[in-house]
DNA sequence: CTCGGAAGCC
DNA sequence: GGCTTCCGAG
């Protein structure tokens, strides 16, 4: 029964956050979410970035999870060290016990309900995601339910169900499994009987919304239109790039939770967002939920981190959505700017290219997987023979866009687009083909978000090689040279977004290049290739940069205030994956990952306190071993 | 401290 | 697959 597409993964109980066999990212996350914790593991920093006060206290508190009694740091951080590869995680160097998330290229939009922030003391740094573990747990555990996910998803019913498990508590104890937790239970506990999670939940949002409603909020639904919000990007600090969710108010339904990571999106250029938003004034009049939110949101989900291991298959099939073509209707501007944000990011991008691309073909999008493939440093460095052939050749085909993308980013990081073809293929290749062709692809896709195919990783080497690659993409073969390390990795990570300046467009827009017509033309219909990307992509941005303005300043500022080597590539990519989320891939076929539309940081979170609390039972620690 | 290989467990 | 355990190296 799963949809071809569909990789197995996403079926996973098992790595389901609130499973019991939760993953330590998971776990990491709902530490940091509970602020009962944040003695011992904190937001700090800039985005997803976090650091561990109380290694020992972790540990135990890992080990009590997991029943390992015999965990300490040590081998804690080993299991972090695992993430690496995956690109869940980095280190932040130079700083110790300090890690941080990617969630850059990583949207967590996926179950958006699902705040993170209990604390208020979210910080900055605290990713506008749902945290923990304790809160998604739409992964079915069962295939039935998996199946019945997707149904959760436009059913009313579905969060209710969701409520319930969540009510049950994930956290299971070694032994049984019926125990309940103990620490968080107390704290949460009290909260609870107050508002029922389920009550939370539905509270949300309305009891049976169809999915399209669903979305509707999504996209805006939010915030009523009045809801005063504060500045949207009154983000101060460097850290908060995520900002707190933006939630409305607390009556709201819906939007608190819903996704912050949607609403805040701040998608300045994308220029067709459709913000239905409501906050705007201008468009206030009505909010038609238009397809392409919904692929917005779909696709965001797509993308989303949690959809590791998380099902996101629901979000895959809407068949109906078609989604015309976008085109920036530079008029509105996103207005979202500001606070609403629709979903966009990714999907504008997405939607246009998918729109017409993936969407109709193929509901699944997700292969793609998080784990790259992890060289090792001396196997990169020994590998670096093999690598070369494979990735040379496949470039080629890729289509015009992939190679275009590289060339834009040559420059610095390294950005990959994926071709629209590609994808296509790519879904099915994903495991199964490895052909060079898919090489590149992979590559480009570790590049921008993180997704590995396993072909990947056996070519891990040939990352090295992706730099070339990039500038040779379109060329073809990209020279052996390696030049690993690394630092590559890191760029990996950065890579995604990219965008020169300020918007991300470049890069990203490459699809939307494709689509859009109405400026310049960029494409000749055969030629995509050939044409001068940059050229294109310069008018792009110019526009974008145009329509972006507000939001770009402040991202920009935040950059400033950080500057750190790395750091600050990476940031620059995280924020043109941001706004940009647009380029990858959007189909959903390849994987990528976008970029995470942060948003705005509005601030409140009361709806979704109420939901943490509800969650927070989940408990982080069992006792019970 | 941090990294990552290797082996092993579930 | 996702760690856990151990360990040598930087």
């Amino acid at each position: 029964m799963k949809t071809p597409g569909e990789p197995d993964w996403a079926y996973k109980p098992e790595s389901s956050p609130g499973s019991r066999q939760i993953q330590l990212w998971h776990f990491i996350l709902e530490l940091l979410r509970k602020e009962e914790y944040h003695d011992v593991i904190a937001w700090q920093g800039d985005y997803g970035e976090f650091v561990i006060k109380d290694p020992d206290e972790v540990a135990r508190l890992w080990g009590a999870r997991k029943c390992k009694p015999q965990m300490n740091y040590d081998k804690l951080s080993r299991a972090l060290r695992y993430y690496y590869n995956k690109r869940i995680l980095h280190k932040t160097k130079g700083k110790r016990f300090t890690y941080k998330f990617n969630f850059n290229k990583l949207v967590l939009v996926n179950y958006p309900f699902i705040d993170m922030g209990s604390g208020r003391g979210v910080p900055q740094s605290a990713p506008p995601v749902p945290t923990g573990g304790t809160h998604f747990r739409f992964p079915p555990s069962t295939p039935s339910d998996v199946l019945s996910s997707s149904e959760e998803l436009r059913s009313p019913g579905m969060f209710s169900s969701v409520a319930r498990r969540m009510a049950r508590g994930s956290v299971s104890d070694c032994s049984d499994g019926t125990s309940t937790n103990s620490e968080l239970e107390e704290a949460v506990g009290a909260d609870e009987r107050g508002v029922g999670p389920e009550r939370a939940f539905r509270g949300l949002l309305p009891p049976r919304l169809p999915h399209d409603s669903l979305f509707r909020v999504y996209g805006g639904g939010p915030n009523p239109a009045g809801l005063p919000r504060p500045a949207p990007r009154v983000h101060p600090e460097p850290l908060s790039p995520f900002s707190v969710s933006p939630l409305p108010g607390p009556g709201g339904l819906l939007a608190p939770t819903l996704s912050p990571a949607l609403s805040m999106t701040p998608t300045p250029h994308l220029s067709y967002t459709p913000s239905p938003s409501l906050s705007s004034p201008m468009m206030g009049s009505h909010f038609s939920f238009n397809p392409e939110d919904m692929k917005h949101y779909l696709q965001a989900h797509t993308q989303s981190v949690y959809n590791y291991h998380l099902s996101p298959r629901a979000f895959l099939h809407y068949p109906n959505i078609v989604i015309p073509q976008p085109h920036r209707p530079t008029l509105e501007k996103p207005a979202a700017h500001h606070l609403h944000g629709p979903p966009l990011p990714l999907s504008h991008s997405l939607s246009q290219q998918s729109g017409g691309v993936d969407e109709g073909q193929h509901p699944s999008p997700f292969k793609f997987k998080l784990q790259p493939p992890p060289l090792g440093r001396k196997q990169r460095e020994s590998g670096s023979s093999l690598a070369a052939s494979s990735s040379s050749s496949s470039s080629s085909q890729s289509t015009s866009y992939t190679g275009s993308a590289h060339l834009n980013n040559s420059g610095p990081p390294k950005i990959k687009v994926e071709p629209i073809s590609d994808i296509e293929s790519e879904e099915e290749v994903e495991v199964t083909d490895i052909s060079e062709e898919d090489e590149l692809n992979h590559i480009d896709e570790e590049e921008e978000g993180g997704i590995f195919t396993p072909t990947a990783r056996r070519n891990r080497h040939q990352l090295n090689n992706h730099h070339q690659a990039n500038g040779n993409l379109r060329g073809l073969s990209a020279p052996p040279h390696t030049s690993p390390d690394e630092d590559d990795d890191e760029d990996v990570f950065k890579t995604p977004a990219t965008p020169p300046i300020g918007g991300g467009g470049p890069a990203f827009p490459l699809l939307n290049l494709k689509s859009e017509p109405g400026q310049a033309a960029p494409i000749s219909p055969g030629g995509t290739r050939c044409i001068p990307l940059k050229l294109r992509f310069k008018r792009r941005w110019s526009e974008d940069q145009k329509m972006e303005a507000d939001g770009e300043r402040d991202e920009a500022e935040d950059k400033k205030v950080r500057a750190d080597g790395e750091e600050e590539m990476e940031e620059k990519r995280e924020e043109a994956g941001r706004r940009g989320g647009e380029m990858e891939n959007g189909r959903g076929g390849g994987g990528v990952i976008l970029g995470l539309m942060l948003p705005p940081p509005p601030t409140q979170r009361r709806a979704s306190s109420e939901l943490q609390r509800a969650t927070a039972q989940l408990s982080l620690e069992n006792t019970s071993c």
